[in-house]
Order: C-alpha cells, then structure tokens, then sequence
DNA sequence: TTATGTGCAAAGGGTTTGCACTCCG
DNA sequence: CGGAGTGCAAACCCTTTGCACATAA
C-alpha cells in the first residue's frame, strides 16, 4: 500500500475564504481574543464563517504553534498569534489587556533544573505574569 | 438600621457533616484533585454528600485561601489543601498526578524584573510545570 | 425557632461532535 | 470528481443557580 500518493502531500491544506478570513482578523488583532470574540468580529464585519470553523482552525492553528493560546480563569481560552517563533511567555495588562511577550533563558533553565532535580522528564511548563501596566495605573477607568 | 445584631457574627460557619467530611478528604489528598473527583470519593468512602454541596464548600475555601486552585487545559478546576502558607508553584506528574510542591526566588526575582521593566505594577504570577515522574516512565500503565 | 446549609433538578456557557452539504484542487 | 473543509444542531462537561427541605445554633 502506498502511504500517500503524490497528489496528496502529508498535510494537505486547503485554502478557504473562511481560513483566510480569520488569519487576517488574526494578524490584525495585538491582543488574545476567545474564538466566540474573534467570530463574532468576523461576522460583524461581513464574513460568512460559521463559529464552528473557527474553533476547528483555531485549534489546528494551536496544534500547529501558529497561535498562542492563554486559558482565563473563566474556562474560556484565548488566542493570539504568535509573532515569535521560539518558546516563550506573556505579561499582560489585567486592565486593558495589553499583552508584551517575554523570553527568560533564566526560567527555562530554572524549571528544567527543578524538574530533573525531582526525576521529571519530558517537561513542558507554563509561565503567566499578570499585572497593571503603566498607562493603567493612573486612570482608573478602562482606556 | 442596625447592620449586624450581636446574634450573628459577619462570617458565621456552620459545622456540618458535610464540610467536615469534606475536609477531611482534603487533609487525607496529597495532590489536586476536581471537584467531582472529591465528590465520588466521599461517595464511595460512604459520605452522603450532594455534588453542588461539594462545589459550594470547594468555591468558599478558596476564595478563604483555605485551598490552592488548579486549572487544568480541560477547563477543569482542581483543588489541593494548602500546605505551605508561602508562595510556592507545582510540579505535576501528567500520567500519575503526583505533585510536588516547589519554589524558586529566582524566578520570582525574574518575573519582578521583568515586569517592572516594562513598567508593569501589582503583580502576579502563575508557573505550573507539568512533567512524567521517574515511576511513570517506565511503566506505560497507569499506577 | 430561624436563617444557614444542603442537594436535586435544571439552566448556563464554552467547546466538541455528528453529519450532510460545499467547494478547493 | 473526491475528499478536505464547513456549519447547523445537538451533545458534552464542568459548574452554577433555583428552590424546597433539613438542621445547627
């Protein structure tokens, strides 16, 4: 049997009016959205794309590590893409919600150390800093 | 109006069969376990405990800092007793569970840093650090 | 006694799934 | 054409809420 025949490469990915859509709203927005966010923008502004698509290709495009994703207290998970390649972090605004990605060799270090010094292997880790940026502090209304 | 008679006091807490068995689940768990999970058990240990009432008491210890929540990528909450008033962040096996209470002033120091140099204030992080402990490894099944 | 606590049943809310239809390649 | 992609409706699952009843103080 052959695996894949030549028509269809490994992961064979169609281009849609729907894909395309989201990945313009996508690179257009700074901060994380949910996907009910992102679909309703999308929506609003005329695309036809229903809301399932979009969970599909946003979790693809998770999987894939073309978005970062950021789970809220509320159970809601929040997508953003990433402008990064390499692993990193976030520090976000809890008020406005501005969003600075930060790198930490110093972290990485740090959690491979602490888990191997415990005989964990295979280790993935998640760092979240949340605090009151600056232009925020000082009025107390939301911008 | 008088606001409070001296009848009841702001915070009054009853003691019920319930919070108690409830508690006493927490005492007896070393890792973070879901509210249904704690549900089940007090069930099968012979408890007769009502799923919301579990969830009502879990919601108030943790809003009391009584217990450390956990959210896992599933949406679920997890729970655990605190056993160190300090700061302090998790190390978690994914196939077992165990967990291992964990702190680092480097990354503490690291995440102050980082923060203020972006000009961020009042803040707070989260680190979870999720790994396979050295009994896991081995054995494919789980324990 | 009485208001706090309990717990069943049902609603809520985000996300996934079933499945027939669409349309890219 | 054929199968990847779409999207409505319904299922899922954890959690909260409504409300009548139980019970600690």
């Amino acid at each position: 049997m052959h695996m894949s025949s030549s028509l269809h490469p490994a992961g064979a990915h169609r281009t849609t009016r729907q894909k395309l859509a989201l990945e313009r709203m996508l690179a257009a927005c700074a901060d994380f959205r949910s996907a009910q966010d992102l679909h309703a923008q999308l929506r609003a502004g005329g695309a036809r794309v229903g809301l399932t698509t979009v969970y599909n290709n946003l979790r693809t495009l998770a999987e894939r590590g073309a978005v970062d994703t950021v789970l809220t207290e509320d159970g809601e998970t929040l997508y953003r893409r990433c402008e990064n390649d390499s692993h990193h972090h976030h520090l976000v605004c809890r008020v406005c919600g501005r969003t600075v990605e930060i790198s930490g060799p110093a972290v990485e270090r740090w959690a491979a150390a602490v888990a191997s010094s415990e005989g964990f292997f295979d280790v993935r880790h998640t760092v979240e800093i949340v605090g009151t940026c600056s232009g925020c502090v000082n009025s107390p209304t939301r911008p």
